[in-house]
DNA sequence: AATCAAGACGTTATGCTATAACAGGGAAGG
DNA sequence: CCTTCCCTGTTATAGCATAACGTCTTGATT
């Protein structure tokens, strides 16, 4: 189907979100010991990897970078982390590029709405607006999927 | 991830849209014939499984069912008919579904968003509206991925 | 008619994405 | 201490998608 778009593999080290990655980390152990659940050195170890990879990674990704430190860990390692921080808003599932990334929002469980440049692949995430109004009548939405792809203000100036 | 929803494998003979499988089969082939592309056997095959799925289905199960009329078609035969369909706007890929739907706008080519119900895999489509506004300035949208997971109205009044 | 280029299709093989299922270990509470 | 729950490791497998090559058809060009 080819619908699957590239990501590139290099991080960044700009400070995208105008926090240091150890503070990114240190706000995530918070919310998670404020809901009662365990930012484990395995958790927190993994995202830090995704807050340094400031954009969307590969769960395969993840698995070879966490080597050698952590002996070969294998897929399930990896999927249960990315499961338990979807399930506390703290990382989205970017559909279209089976990929993840952490929330840059400092209140998860919005609604994301990414804008992705296939070109630099910068992402920037949005609140979504409500989508009831444009809902059939009377559906009743639980959760939503909302990627917009193309190009970002710089790269479409240079295209 | 446990990110993929699950969808029921049930056909429904119902006229969902009120035209009949093979008019919506017609109606393909002519919007193939006028961009001089070639609606060929197979692909009428597939595009009529797909019409007659009447909700998302999977690329395997498209495969199962084109046997064994076909003989053992293998992954690619498919593939290509759904990326002739996608290029062409008779066919969407709902990304968390990992499915393919037909288009039932008359008019393909435009951004779908896809109201689809967990209980009972009804799924509506409706034409976004624009997401140029919501934008990052400056952003330049070419193609969206809009998908919302709930219930319909009647699932929701007798869940 | 002979030639050529493009595209459609079959086939083999492989790669990428994700989960099921079971086993062991450690923390928290009784 | 002992039980319960959750976290992690591990093996195996399922599910989704494409690369690459060969053959044949189609349709245009010479
Ligand atoms: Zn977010
Ligand atoms: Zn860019
Ligand atoms: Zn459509
Ligand atoms: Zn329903």
């Amino acid at each position: 189907m080819n619908h699957i778009r590239t990501i590139s593999a290099t991080p960044c080290e700009h400070d995208h979100s105008g926090k240091s990655v150890s503070e990114q980390v240190n706000a995530a152990r918070k919310i998670c010991e404020q809901q009662d659940e365990r930012f484990t050195p395995l958790r927190a170890h993994i995202y830090e990897l995704i807050v340094r990879a400031d954009g969307p990674i590969k769960a395969y990704d993840l698995l070879e970078q966490l080597r050698p430190d952590r002996g070969s860990p294998k897929p399930p390692t990896v999927y249960r982390a990315l499961d338990f921080f979807a399930r506390l808003g703290l990382v989205h599932r970017v559909e279209a590029l089976n990929a993840y990334i952490a929330c840059d929002h400092t209140h998860p469980g919005h609604v994301a709405e990414f804008f992705i440049c296939e070109r630099c692949d910068e992402v920037k995430e949005t609140h979504a607006h409500s989508h009831e109004n444009c809902a059939p009548n009377g559906f009743v939405i639980s959760s939503s999927v909302i990627e917009h792809y193309g190009l970002c203000e710089t790269c479409a100036l240079t295209a």
